[in-house]
DNA sequence: TCCCTTGCCGAAACCGGTTTCGGCACTCAT
DNA sequence: ATGAGTGCCGAAACCGGTTTCGGCAAGGGA
């Protein structure tokens, strides 16, 4: 603890060591120094390594925003934040963040994030941190399918990650989840069960993955030799009242299936409310798959089975890849995707072998 | 959005505005231009005006870092969040961060964010940010009874400010909702009802706010003339679970209470699912009050009746607050309270006449 | 009228780095 | 031996600001 404070007075004592300290330590010029550290050819191997036993004995580390000024990067990663719509991002958000904020810790950088409410602030925002070189690039979460922002930044040059996945990917590096692959997965692990009558509720269609997780689901139905009735579909369903309503639709219809698939956990949540106003036991009467993860699923009556993501490492995982954008990697070497991870919980079971009876 | 893409441009086309040029098209040296901006008192008040015109009409903003290197500040606020405990935090993270942010970039600051997983990492973090004059200061959520980050900060010279009080406040700016006076209000509230045995469900004893609110509740119960029982209190309460258990203790208590006041909606929450285990409904047999506003009280059965603190607005206090700290007010002008709001819903109900009836 | 303030601004140094430009001392082929 | 490269580093300009210092002109008191 003690010693602690000790490095943190450091900075404000003003003893920090600039390079030209180091270079008189050195015997060296200060452009010597810059230029061994940032590993330019025209150093010597020698004196390369001498010059960073040095810092690292002496505790050099150049000033960002030193560097800044002249390079015009900042060492920083930007994030902008959008909270008009509905509040799904809330329960990733702060492992999202740490992932973001560990990811970029461990190259050197910082995160420097800002939050908006509507949509000409957004752009507002982004011109702002950049204008000010807060960030050297952006970490755009949430993809939409047509990605205003996407156009933005990238007529302006300004490199920038997805999470999440966009038709047109070209001029994009991203990362994203292979909802698709859960979404099929979801309907093959019921197909095995017995199901033939399975239902879905997919997300908000103005997100680029509302699209991917409907062929998912499609492509699962196809493998299983099953048929889509287009009554046991819903879209745009995002919060548990949105999946409540949906859900209810499609357990009134004539013939209701015995199993849904959700592309969002909250909206499987709401299908328990439907079900349970419907004296469906879920797991029983009803069979369930979320995705997404979220912990109140683990504690939902019956645990709710579903596809985790971890946002953690979505964030490292970006953080990382942005800067590697940053740093001038060519676009097709920064996409990457990881399967989620089929959590198999209660809400799902063998199929009904008689019609559900309605105990209300 | 062709402006707003032109303006983007704007930033990497290089033709961003520099005092230089302010000076020429002024007639004037960067000397004055920047004295000029920066309200130096020995530049007339009609340069200093004509100075500011010309910045507004070509729009010049100084380079936060270009300022940094001689000034050493570089316009921006840190926060560090610490993920290692309970997620109680999560679900207020986006309304606080909003807050933040909105406060920080009105006065054209912006907000630089790092997450660790343990206590080495936190000081290890806050040491890093510092050293590359990444923030300037520093918001501290969630004030520990006995704050290491405090101790720290303090004695190393950096400003900060707390979400939440301290008993050693001397040193310290800080923001905070008067959560005594909700619990004081809360117990008043239910003895309006006609509740006389009250049980309280307290938070984690290692944050500020726990020893203020059992002082709050105590307040209460000696205002309307009731006495505290000792298995009625539970402490260190902060999760849905947490709170199952303790109100399913205190339910079980030889002279069960009829309500209960919980510090954390979350147990709030979770006394629902032991009174409903007791077979009590909530509003009748049994009141209980939380304290919050979590969103998921407004959709429980029945509504949670609550006091709301708004995060949002806690945050934008928060980030003025550290700014007006950073240009260097005093320390007694820095410290804010603001009330709770009072959400009556239906989980409170005038108390039964009669001993509660066990269904179960 | 003269000197001393005072108000206002310019000149230049400075902050901590990066980058361009040259130049010196070695090879190495001729 | 000589000229042309090449490897390696120093000198100095530069980035976009801030700050110190000094000087000029106007005003004011004696």
């Amino acid at each position: 603890m003690a010693a602690a404070l000790a490095r943190l007075k450091d900075r404000n004592a003003r003893d920090r060591v600039t390079i030209s300290q180091m270079a008189d330590a050195l015997g060296l010029t200060k452009s010597t120094v810059s230029r061994a550290m940032n590993g330019y050819p025209d150093i010597s191997e020698a004196t390369q390594l001498r010059v960073k036993r040095m810092a690292e004995k002496m505790g050099y580390h150049p000033l960002s925003h030193a560097q800044a000024i002249k390079t015009g990067r900042t060492r920083s990663l930007g994030l902008v934040l959008q909270f008009a719509d509905h509040d799904a991002q809330r329960p990733f958000l702060a492992e999202f963040l740490a992932g973001l904020s560990s990811g970029a810790s461990t190259e050197g950088w910082t995160l420097t994030v800002a939050a908006t409410d509507n949509h000409d602030e957004l752009i507002e925002t982004f011109r702002t941190i950049l204008r000010d070189g807060k960030a050297d690039g952006f970490i755009l979460p949430r993809a939409l399918s047509d990605d205003p922002r996407v156009r933005l930044l990238r007529e302006a040059d300004v490199p920038f990650v997805l999470f999440g996945r966009q038709e047109t990917a070209d001029g994009c590096a991203w990362f994203d989840v292979l909802g698709e692959d859960a979404m099929r997965d979801a309907v093959l692990h019921l197909a095995e069960l017995g199901h033939r009558r399975i239902g879905f509720i997919n997300g908000g269609r103005q997100y680029a993955y509302a699209g991917l997780r409907a062929r998912g689901f499609a492509d699962g139905m196809a493998q299983a030799g099953l048929g889509i009735d287009d009554q046991l579909i819903a879209t745009d369903a995002m919060t548990l009242e949105d999946g409540a309503r949906a859900a209810a639709r499609i357990l009134d219809a004539p013939d209701p299936p015995t199993a849904i698939v959700c592309a969002v956990d909250f909206t499987a949540l709401g299908s328990y409310r439907a079900a349970a106003e419907r004296g469906l036991k879920i797991g029983r009467d009803l069979s369930i798959v979320g995705y997404d993860g979220i912990p109140e699923g683990a504690y939902a009556h019956p645990p709710l089975t579903t596809f985790a993501v971890d946002n953690r490492a979505a964030g490292v995982a970006l953080a990382t890849l942005l800067i590697r954008r940053i740093k001038g990697e060519p676009l097709d070497a920064l996409r990457t995707t990881v399967p989620a991870t089929f959590v198999v919980r209660s809400s799902t079971g063998p199929a009904p072998t008689q019609q559900p009876k309605r105990e209300l």
